[in-house]
RNA sequence: GCCCCCGUAGCGCAAUUGGAUAGCGCGGCGGACUUCUAAUCCGUAGGUUGUGAGUUCGAAUCUCACCGGGGGUGCCA
């Protein structure tokens, strides 16, 4: 497999080059820099470009220009490359050779699906930890793009040479799991005409009746008939056990499935909170003031609650906050099980806690390091152009499930996918049903169908859609732009892994798209009067096919055969 | 008050993370289907990258200040 890309490849071509320029006495002695290698933006500056050079100029007290010119003779010849050459200000420009491009077609072609893979992650084991919503009601479309980026997140790093694992942490402790055991006791009282009044905050949602009946359905009367704790406990449990199947089945219908579940209360019943809290105390890091325990640390600017105080909270089950059961779950991730880096997928409301986890790993020995936040911002809905204020607390929201139904996961993911995490989301879903096939994902998808029925058509007419072409055919303008796009896809994943930015498999997928529908313009693929040419250009064909299905499964999508 | 994110063409967003001439979609205007699927393609119009300073050979990108929008802010989840 592909241990390098091109990109790498051009940058120790150059190293070799700035090397070789000394030692001849081109150039004075000095120490070779980091050297940038960029994809350039126009053909007119080839396929690569380094401005190296720029740098040196200061260092070497000489024009950029003048390096660049006694740098280039001595980069040293490759299969791949074509040309070297030096514009002003002081770029050295690489061209690809045409011979050596048409020839990747059939390269690419026979790596299939695992084109695109690198070794970034050098076999590192990496655990993304995404979703994690309260299992208090149905996934919601805010949660969608959390459940999209964590999951394509995943699939790049795996492509990236990471051992990934998925996992949802249930935040099944607390306080959240006694209120939906109240909601569901108090529907499930009513419902059976047996009101009861309990001052207590529940979940109003609609969803809370149903699983309601559902609970009479299986159990009848007999939670009427023990003590009300009791029952709200034991409603809870069996809520959240509902409540993660919903969330469960949700999610595999947008494609995310996960590895483990990992439960909040487990932290607590092993034992592992309590260990983790003698730690940070032996450290120093554990103040009691007010009644409550706080965790203290240089880094912050105040101190943050781990448990809150008995005269403020009298359930003992809601004393301890997040931060505390965050403290155990970090040490679980990395240091029982052993994970060489934790990503944490977190809506960017949540970014004030970030600080405190990483303190909090800091004190308890953790490489702060090895964490990685996720931050991204949060989804707004508009429905007829108004604003759908969504929470599961007032029971209005809504859910992904209701929007998969209408337009299905692909158009979900891929709006999900093609913004930056830093940009808050606006989702139309007037938009995304009425205009669902103006959705660049048809784009996407529609150059994969085409090619199928290109190949198709190759059937129809005799030939053989499978036959191993002539690359030495392949000469066309298009054709060459669509294999150099093909071809960029490892640099792609390794800009997204290393980034942590899945959002430029949208770009790329659509760049991708948009070259085989120039090809397709430009160049007839079936031509029976040409059956030299037209088995290269299938064959060309085949490998754009499972490019475009290469990138649309890294994303999560289908590539399908026809539309 | 303090912290985080955003501000790029009428609208929604990119820009390989400091590189060359800032791109794409939608919308506008004008074209292309007896040809492998027109969910496509071609042409055209549209920019002082919020404002002002600074750093740098070079800034949409980094720094500072200001303006505007969103989110968060010691016992909520």
């Amino acid at each position: 497999m592909t241990t390098q890309t091109l990109r790498d490849q051009i940058a120790g071509l150059l190293r070799a080059g700035l090397e070789a320029a000394q030692t001849s006495g081109a150039l004075p002695p000095f120490d070779v820099p980091n050297i940038s290698v960029d994809p350039s933006r126009h053909a007119a500056h080839g396929d690569y470009g380094s401005p190296v050079c720029m740098g040196l100029a200061r260092v070497l007290r000489r024009a950029p220009l003048q390096i660049a010119q006694a740098v280039a003779p001595h980069v040293p010849p490759a299969s791949f490359v074509e040309k070297v050459a030096v514009a002003p200000p002081g770029y050295i420009n690489f061209y690809l050779d045409p011979t050596w491009l048409a020839e990747q077609a059939p390269v690419i072609l026979e790596a299939g699906e695992a084109w695109g893979n690198v070794d970034l992650g050098a076999g590192k084991r990496v655990q993304v930890e995404f979703v994690s919503a309260n299992p208090t009601g149905p996934i919601t479309i805010g949660s969608a793009r959390n459940a999209v980026i964590g999951d394509t997140l995943a699939s790049v790093l795996a492509a990236a040479g990471y051992g990934v694992e998925r996992e949802y942490y249930v935040n099944d402790a607390g306080s959240k799991a006694r209120k939906l055991g109240v909601s569901l006791f108090l529907q499930y009282a009513a419902l059976l005409g047996a009101p009861v009044s309990l001052d207590e905050e529940i979940y109003p949602g609609a969803y809370i009746v149903d699983m309601a009946q559902e609970l009479i359905a299986e159990v009848g009367r007999r939670y009427l008939e023990v003590d009300t704790e009791t029952a709200i406990h034991a409603l809870a449990d069996w809520g959240i056990a509902k409540v993660l199947d919903v969330v469960a089945d949700d999610l595999a219908q947008l494609r995310v499935h996960f590895d483990t579940w990992r439960h909040e209360r487990d932290l607590y019943a092993s034992g592992l909170f309590t260990e983790m809290l003698e730690r940070l105390r032996a450290g120093g890091y554990v103040v009691e003031r007010d009644g409550a325990t706080w965790f203290s640390h240089s880094a912050l600017a105040q101190d943050a609650v781990l448990i809150r105080s008995p005269q403020v909270i009298p359930n003992p089950e809601d004393r301890p906050t997040y931060l505390a059961s965050d403290v155990a779950y970090l040490w679980d991730k990395l240091v029982l099980r052993n994970f060489d880096r934790a990503i944490y997928v977190w809506g960017a409301d949540h970014h004030g806690d970030v600080p405190r986890v990483l303190a909090a790993a800091e004190a308890v020995g953790v490489d702060p390091e090895r964490l990685t936040f996720v931050l991204y911002q949060l989804v707004t809905l508009r429905r007829g152009g108004q604003e759908v204020r969504m929470s599961k607390s007032s029971g209005e929201f809504v859910t992904l499930r209701e929007l998969i139904d209408e337009v299905g996961p692909d158009p979900i993911r891929f709006m999900m996918l093609t913004r930056t995490v830093d940009v808050s989301l606006d989702f139309d879903l007037d938009l995304a049903v009425e205009q669902s096939d103006r959705n660049p994902v048809y784009y996407v998808q529609y150059a994969h169908t085409r090619i199928a029925g290109v190949l198709r058509k190759a059937e129809e007419v005799g030939l053989d859609p499978d036959v191993m072409g002539n690359p030495a055919l392949l000469v066309h303008p298009s054709e060459l732009d669509l294999i150099r796009k093909m071809l960029a896809l490892p640099e792609i994943v390794t800009l997204a892994a290393d980034h942590i930015a899945p959002h430029h498999l949208t770009t790329y997928a659509l760049d991708l798209a948009a070259l085989f529908h120039a090809f397709y313009r430009d160049c007839r693929v079936v031509d029976p009067d040409a059956p030299e040419l037209t088995a290269a250009r299938l064959m060309l064909s085949q490998s754009a096919k499972m490019v475009l299905a290469r990138v649309l499964h890294l994303m999560g999508m289908e590539a399908p055969e026809r539309m």
